[in-house]
DNA sequence: TAATTATGACGAC
DNA sequence: TCGTCCTAATTAC
């Protein structure tokens, strides 16, 4: 159930393990057969994250097209080589800590997330989910594993390369496309800060933002508009705002409205490298540390309907748009 | 064991 | 605005 910063710690995890090498695919599950047959033995040959999907190019302008939707997930297994750009997150995984544990992290043998920026990469044996679900997954370490590893599961497509096996399980979305299609899907898709130019992103959300009469908090949510924000990012960022969601686009004021863009640039950084959707980044460290302590505590109002709202203890108000739950501080928000 | 839930998006009315 | 699709973990009974 990812947000953008997910695909995007997904894509750098492709680069690294799957790029440049051809592939073993089939569709365990059968539901995409066809396209398994297609992609089989290609190598894969480039990658591009935009918003919430992915692109995967393979030999021969063949491309993948994935959208992992509301519970997708892509599962590494194998020897997994970490991003050295994406830092670890602060503390670490563990079979104690089942609950509120982003799982989209590499962990090494010894269970300790392996995805330090010092030193040199390592390899790792495990599994490793790529979404922000919890499981009892984790370092299973075994060094005599399985290879291939067993199919558990529903999976429409297994990627394998020598060493390395990643399973898509759940996708809203998952077929190939031409370099035409892409480039269309991608097109048609809002600025994320992370393709093409962030300055031009900032003035295309801007102008599209102001002269909408749609509430913010559906514009927000709208991949035409911007890529990558999902329901949390759109609680959390509203509030940081003070923003009421029902204000109209075209009545945001313009500084404002360039302010969410910022937000939202800073944001999906520090969910790319942390593997959190963090939300809470200003508050003072020791606040913080007990915010991030549990999962229930780390926003400032999603998933907190009833609870006082953190900064003047109003109730936080949780109420449906667009069929999906919107949750926002009355008081704080006007 | 069943019901509930979810960080999404689409198409039909 | 509704129904629909996709899957698995968690919670309720």
């Amino acid at each position: 159930m990812p947000e953008g910063h997910s695909v995007h710690r997904i894509a750098r995890q492709f680069d690294r393990n799957i790029v440049g090498r051809p592939v073993r695919a089939s569709s365990p599950q059968g539901r995409f057969a066809e396209g398994a047959a297609v992609l089989d033995g290609r190598e894969a040959v480039e990658v591009r994250a935009v918003g919430k999907q992915m692109f995967l190019a393979f030999e021969n302008e063949v491309w993948l097209r994935v959208h992992l939707g509301m519970y997708g997930a892509w599962d590494f297994a194998g020897e997994i080589l970490a991003d050295p750009t994406i830092a670890s997150a602060n503390g670490r995984m563990g079979q104690t800590n089942q609950r509120g544990t982003d799982i989209d992290r590499v962990y090494d043998d010894a269970g300790e997330n392996s995805l330090s920026s010092i030193g040199a990469p390592r390899r790792s044996r495990v599994r490793v989910r790529m979404s922000e679900q919890t499981t009892g997954l984790g370092a299973d370490g075994e060094a005599e594993a399985e290879w291939p590893p067993p199919v558990v599961g529903q999976v429409r497509l297994r990627l394998l390369t020598d060493v390395t096996c990643a399973d898509l399980r759940g996708p809203t979305a998952c077929q190939l496309q031409t370099p035409d299609e892409v480039l269309a899907a991608i097109t048609k898709l809002g600025p994320d800060p992370l393709v093409g130019d962030p300055a031009e992103g900032e003035e295309r959300f801007v102008a599209v933002v102001r002269r909408k009469p749609t509430p913010i908090g559906l514009l927000l949510m709208d991949q035409n508009v911007v890529s990558g924000i999902g329901n949390v990012y759109r609680a959390e960022m509203l509030f940081r705002a003070r923003l009421n969601p029902h204000t109209p686009g075209r009545d945001v004021l313009e500084e404002v409205v360039r302010g969410l863009w910022r937000d939202w640039v800073r944001l999906l950084a520090i969910g790319i490298e942390t593997g959190q959707m963090m939300t809470m980044d200003d508050l003072d460290p020791e606040a913080y540390r007990r915010a991030m302590a549990s999962r229930d505590d780390r926003h400032w109002v999603y998933h907190r309907a009833g609870l006082p709202c953190r900064v003047c203890g109003t109730a936080i108000v949780l109420e449906e748009m667009a069929a999906r739950k919107l949750y926002w501080c009355p008081n704080c928000q006007r």
